[in-house]
DNA sequence: TATGACATGTAATCTGTTACATGATTAG
DNA sequence: CTAATCATGTAACAGATTACATGTCATA
């Protein structure tokens, strides 16, 4: 029994979180928006869900309602559930930042209808914390690359890969205005 | 005989292309540096490293002049160099911006040292023309997005990831700039 | 009845991760 | 001498890609 769950795993249980669904509908869900990061193969999708519900987070139930197509549609179980919420709400790491943006911001866009608008939060604060400290780091970086004599594509592909961090702190930061924001309205 | 080569066997081409190493040495420059992205793992980059030689990309030869190491130095082929140079000059496609901008800019960065000014000039073009494509796409995808009901989080995050274009392309614009300004200064 | 879209899978292959194993060299 | 570092690997396993296989349903 493996530990770990691969992103497109974590992708699967946030979809079926806001919805249950077929795998062939989760499939196509994939292919047609930007999740197709993910991997949009039947090859890859129908094993992840074997493995899921082998792992008891999700469970498949045969829909014979009213066509007659042997469909199975998927739902989240409590433990499915416990399992997306902590990935979520776990604090974000150096770790996460280094080997790619993209699974925070899966999980930050799941983090709102799982942990509810305090995870979001919550999820932006650790974000911004990781990159202050992350920031800096690529910036002395930087300044060594500078220092020594090298390619100038180099240099300028180190630069806009630190200025993509710089863009997502700045994102942060206004992601959470808009929250704090929208609590003086409403409550909730 | 593989056909496609992944990105981490391009990124130690390509550091080979710059200064021949040994498998050690190569690991060092991975882990220090933000190239860990495409695994530190001596269990990745051994292999690739075999697996190179064996296409007659890259050829290894024993160092036993100074110290009595067994140490290995590899270095790029003149096949490695074609491959090389093919993989860096192809045109960008909505493809390549789809699953990693990552892998674009590592083409980038090895670009000058391959290709020449005027190869690291011509994938800016071509990297642009992609974005002006692509970025369009996304917009369009936003305000699906934004017509119907969501959770917020959601909405940001694509909003994220669309912006992330858009600073790439900014970015693509600025690094084709800087070129055409230091072409008024010297002749290359 | 034949075509195409729906729907679900499997098999072969490749690559990466983790963890372990090995031996040489240098510093204390 | 022994501990750490240099340097190179292997083995077991998990997961992804590609390509193929299968069967259902609607429609022309």
């Amino acid at each position: 029994v493996p530990t770990t769950i691969p992103a497109l795993g974590y992708a699967l249980l946030g979809l079926l979180q806001q919805k249950p669904s077929s795998g062939y509908e989760l499939r196509k869900m994939f292919s047609s928006t930007s999740l197709r990061t993910y991997s949009d193969s039947p090859g890859a999708i129908y094993p992840a869900l074997q493995r899921l519900e082998k792992q008891g987070l999700i469970r498949g139930t045969i829909e014979d309602s009213s066509g007659l197509r042997r469909k199975q549609i998927f739902h989240v179980t409590s433990k499915g559930l416990t399992e997306l919420k902590q990935w979520i709400t776990r604090p974000v790491t150096r770790e996460d930042l280094i080997w790619g943006e993209s699974e925070v911001l899966l999980r930050f866009a799941f983090s709102e209808s799982v942990a509810g608008r305090s995870g979001a939060i919550e999820l932006l604060r650790s974000l911004e914390i990781a990159l202050n400290n992350h920031v800096p780091e690529l910036h002395s970086e930087l300044n060594q690359i500078r220092s020594i004599k090298g390619p100038t594509s180099g240099r300028l592909a180190f630069e806009c890969g630190v200025e993509g961090y710089e863009h997502l702190l700045h994102w942060t930061q206004r992601a959470l205005a808009s929250y704090e924001k929208e609590r003086k309205g409403a409550s909730s």
